[in-house]
RNA sequence: GUUCCCGUGGCCUAAUGGAUAAGGCGGCGGCCUCCGGAGCCGUAAAUGUGAGUUCGAAUCUCACCGGGAACACCA
C-alpha cells in the first residue's frame, strides 16, 4: 500500500535528492526507499551508503559511512522545510529519514482498509493460471501428520496465490493402485469380507491396511497377495468391482478430512487413469532411442546423464519395471502432459516433500528433452518432513505415526475444555464450533509458522499449546476487536480525522496494517505462508498492546470515533491474514 | 563418492545484503475497581568454526565441523 499511496511523494523526494547530488557532481545515483526500523513514527528511509560507496569505487577518497552521513545532512539542508505530507526530516547514521505527518497518514491507512474491507491487500489480477498439485494421498491407507503438512501448506499457497492475483487450479493426485491396494483387498477378502466402514472411514481403511501390512510379512500370505495381484492385473471383474467399491470408501474418507480442513479440489487425477498412457509413452521413449529396454532382465530406464552429457547430476530414471509394471515415473510423465493439454497453465506447481527433489528434477528434465515447451513452467515446491522427537521418521510399519483423526480429536477436546471454562453459557453446538476452529487453527499455524525447508518436530505438547505465538492468540485478538465493536452498540463512525499525537501502540498497529499488500506479494512469489503467519501474529500482538494501553469505549467522543475505526481496520486485516492461512477467525472463543 | 537442506539464548522460531539480531516456550519478578487474563509488563540469555567478497554479512562465496536427506526397477 505504501507503494501505491506514496508514489507522488516519493518521486518528489527523489527529484530533490538528485538535484542535490548533482551539485556534488554525482550523476544517476542509486536511490532506494526502505523502512525506518524504529517504531513511533512513519516515514521513508533513504540509505546513502550506495551513493557514497560508488563514489569510493570511482576513485574518490572517502570513508563511506562518514560520506553517507555527510550526504544525508547535505540533502536535508537542501530540502529545508519538510515537503507537503511530511512532518520532519532527519539525517542519521548515513540515512535520510523522511517522516510522514502522522494524522494524515493514519487516516489514509484506516480509511483505505475499511473501504476495501476483505479486499484490502488483494493484488491486481495477473491473468495467469497456476495449477497447484497437493495432498496426493494413497487410497486404502491412513492420513497422518506428515500428510497434514502437505495439505495445509498446499491450501495456504493456493489462497495466497489467489489473493495475490493469480488464477489457481487446485489439483489432487491419488494413488489408487499398486501393491498397497492389493494387500488391502487381500486382507479384506480373507478377514473382513462383507464389512463396511463406520463413521470415520479413513481410520477404518487404515486399520485393515495396517493389519494387512503386518500379515504380509508371512511368506505364505505374501504368496496369496501376489496371486491376487495377478488377478488384478488380469482385470478379474470381481476384483475390479471390489477395487471400485473400496476406493470409493477411501475417497469419501478423504472428503471428510478435506471438509474439516476447509480444502477442496478443482481437478482430481488418479494414478489408475494415467497408467496406460504412461506405458504407451514409455514405448515411445524406447522407439525414439531415449530409453533403454533391458526387459526381462532389467528395467526400462533413461540414462539422463548420458543423454545430457552431465556427470552424476541427473542420474538414471527408471520408467518401467522389468516385469512391465508401472512406477511413479511411468505415470508422472503422462500426468504432466495431461495437465497442460487440459489447461492453459502459466505454472504447474508440485507440492511434494524434499526427498523427491531429484526425482522431480528428472521428470521435468525428461519432459524438456521430449520437447514440451512448457517444461520450464514446472516447479517443485519442496517441504521438509514432520518427524517425531529424536528425529524419528514416522512409519506406519513401526507404528510411530500420529494419525490425523487422533490428533484432531485430542486438540478439539482440549480446546473444548477451555471453552467450557471461558464461556460456559454458550450453546453446546457453538462451543463445538469454537473448539474446532481453535484446535484446527493451532495445528495449521504450527505447520505454517516455520519455513518450508525446516523439519517440523511433532510434539504433542507443542502442537496442543494454545498460548504464545499460536493461532489461538491471534484468534483471541480478533475476538477482542469484535467484542469492542459489538459493545459500541452503534454503526461504525464515518471517516474521521486522526490526531497528530498518537499513542505508540496506535502507531505500531497502523504501521502493521499497511504491510499486508506487500507481504501477500512476497509470500506468493516465494511460496512462503510463513510471511503471512508472522504478520498475523505481529498484528495480534500490536492489537493486544493497543488494547491494553488505549481505551476505546470510554474515551472522549472524538478519540472514541477514530479508535473504533482503527479497531475495525485491525479486525479486518487480522481476519484476512488468518483466512489466507486457512484459519478461522471466530467472533467468540 | 556426488548433490541438496539445516546449524541463531536452555528449547522452538523470525530477520528484501542495511541502523541496537526480533518473538514464543521455559526460568525469575510483577499486573484483574478499567472494552474478554487463551491477556499484559519487566528481567537474564544467541548468529557452529575459519577465511573471503562488501562501505556494511545471521544472510553471498569457499573450506571445515555437526545434524538430516537423495542418488536403477519404493512412493
Amino acid at each position: 500500500m505504501r507503494e501505491i499511496m506514496f508514489e507522488n511523494e516519493k518521486s518528489f523526494i527523489k527529484t530533490k535528492i538528485k538535484d542535490y547530488l548533482e551539485t556534488e557532481a554525482i550523476d544517476d545515483p542509486a536511490i532506494e526507499f526502505r523502512q525506518i526500523p524504529f517504531s513511533g513514527e512513519w516515514g521513508l528511509a533513504v540509505p546513502l551508503f550506495p551513493v557514497a560507496a560508488s563514489e569510493a569505487r570511482s576513485g574518490k577518497r572517502v570513508i563511506v559511512p562518514q560520506r553517507a552521513q555527510e550526504l544525508a545532512e547535505g540533502i536535508k539542508t537542501s530540502i529545508g522545510q519538510a515537503p507537503p505530507g511530511f512532518s520532519h526530516l532527519e539525517a542519521i547514521n548515513g540515512y535520510l529519514n523522511l517522516y510522514f505527518s502522522n494524522a494524515a497518514y493514519a487516516r489514509r491507512v484506516v480509511d483505505t482498509v475499511i473501504d476495501a474491507g476483505a479486499g484490502f491487500g488483494r493484488g491486481t489480477a495477473r491473468h495467469q493460471t497456476v495449477m497447484v498439485e497437493y495432498s496426493q494421498p494413497n487410497t486404502h491407507k491412513s492420513f497422518h501428520v506428515g500428510h497434514l503438512r502437505n495439505v495445509i501448506l498446499g491450501g495456504a499457497i493456493c489462497r495466497i496465490l489467489e489473493f495475490a492475483g493469480y488464477e489457481v487450479i487446485r489439483a489432487n493426485y491419488l494413488g489408487d493402485i499398486g501393491l498397497h491396494v492389493v494387500k488391502w483387498m487381500w486382507n479384506y477378502l480373507k478377514n473382513h469380507r462383507g464389512e463396511v466402514p463406520g463413521e470415520n472411514k479413513t481410520h477404518w481403511m487404515n486399520e485393515i491396511y495396517a493389519e494387512a501390512d503386518s500379515l504380509f510379512q508371512d511368506s505364505e500370505n505374501e504368496a496369496e497377495v501376489r496371486e491376487l495381484y495377478a488377478r488384478w492385473n488380469a482385470r478379474d471383474p470381481e476384483i475390479v468391482a471390489l477395487w471400485q467399491e473400496t476406493r470409493q470408501w477411501s475417497l469419501e474418507g478423504f472428503e471428510q478430512i478435506y471438509n474439516l480442513l476447509g480444502e477442496s479440489f478443482d481437478r482430481i487425477y488418479f494414478e489408475s487413469d494415467v497408467e496406460d498412457s504412461g506405458i504407451a509413452l514409455v514405448q515411445q521413449l524406447i522407439d525414439r532411442g531415449l530409453a533403454q529396454d533391458e526387459r526381462p532382465d532389467g528395467p526400462v530406464f533413461i540414462d539422463l546423464d548420458a543423454v545430457l552429457g552431465t556427470k552424476e547430476e541427473y542420474r538414471v530414471l527408471v520408467v518401467l519395471r522389468s516385469d512391465g509394471s508401472s512406477l511413479y515415473a511411468t505415470k508422472d510423465l503422462p500426468l504432466a502432459i495431461q495437465k497442460f493439454s487440459e489447461y492453459d497453465l502459466d505454472k504447474s506447481v508440485y507440492v511434494i516433500d524434499v526427498r523427491q527433489s531429484l526425482y522431480l528434477k528428472q521428470i521435468f528434465k525428461t519432459l524438456e528433452i521430449l520437447g514440451f515447451d512448457w517444461a520450464d513452467k514446472l516447479y517443485h515446491l519442496p517441504y521438509e518432513l514432520v518427524n517425531l522427537p529424536g528425529n524419528v521418521t514416522m512409519s506406519s510399519r513401526e507404528g510411530t505415526v500420529v494419525l490425523f483423526d487422533d490428533l484432531v480429536a485430542e486438540a478439539t477436546q482440549r480446546a473444548k475444555d477451555i471453552v467450557e471454562v471461558k464461556n460456559p453459557e454458550l450453546a453446546d453446538s457453538v462451543k463445538d464450533k469454537i473448539a474446532e476452529a481453535v484446535a484446527l487453527g493451532a495445528l495449521k499455524y504450527t505447520m505454517l509458522s516455520r519455513d518450508n525447508t525446516k523439519v517440523v518436530t511433532f510434539d504433542w505438547d507443542a502442537a496442543l499449546d494454545f498460548n504464545g505465538q499460536a493461532a489461538p492468540y491471534i484468534q483471541y485478538a480478533h475476538v477482542r476487536a469484535g467484542s469492542i465493536l459489538r459493545r459500541a452498540g452503534e454503526a461504525l463512525p464515518e471517516a474521521v480525522d486522526f490526531p497528530d499525537q498518537l499513542e505508540k501502540a496506535e502507531v505500531d498497529l497502523i504501521e502493521l496494517l499497511t504491510r499486508l499488500p506487500a507481504e501477500v506479494q512476497r509470500a506468493s512469489e516465494d511460496f512462503r505462508p510463513l510471511v503471512i503467519a508472522n504478520l498475523a501474529f505481529d498484528l495480534a500482538k500490536a492489537f493486544n498492546d493497543f488494547y491494553n494501553t488505549c481505551h476505546v469505549l470510554n474515551a472522549e467522543p472524538t478519540v472514541r470515533a477514530y479508535r473504533l475505526r482503527l479497531v475495525a481496520a485491525a479486525k479486518q486485516v487480522i481476519a484476512t491474514s488468518l483466512n489466507l492461512l486457512g484459519i478461522a477467525a471466530p467472533s467468540s472463543m
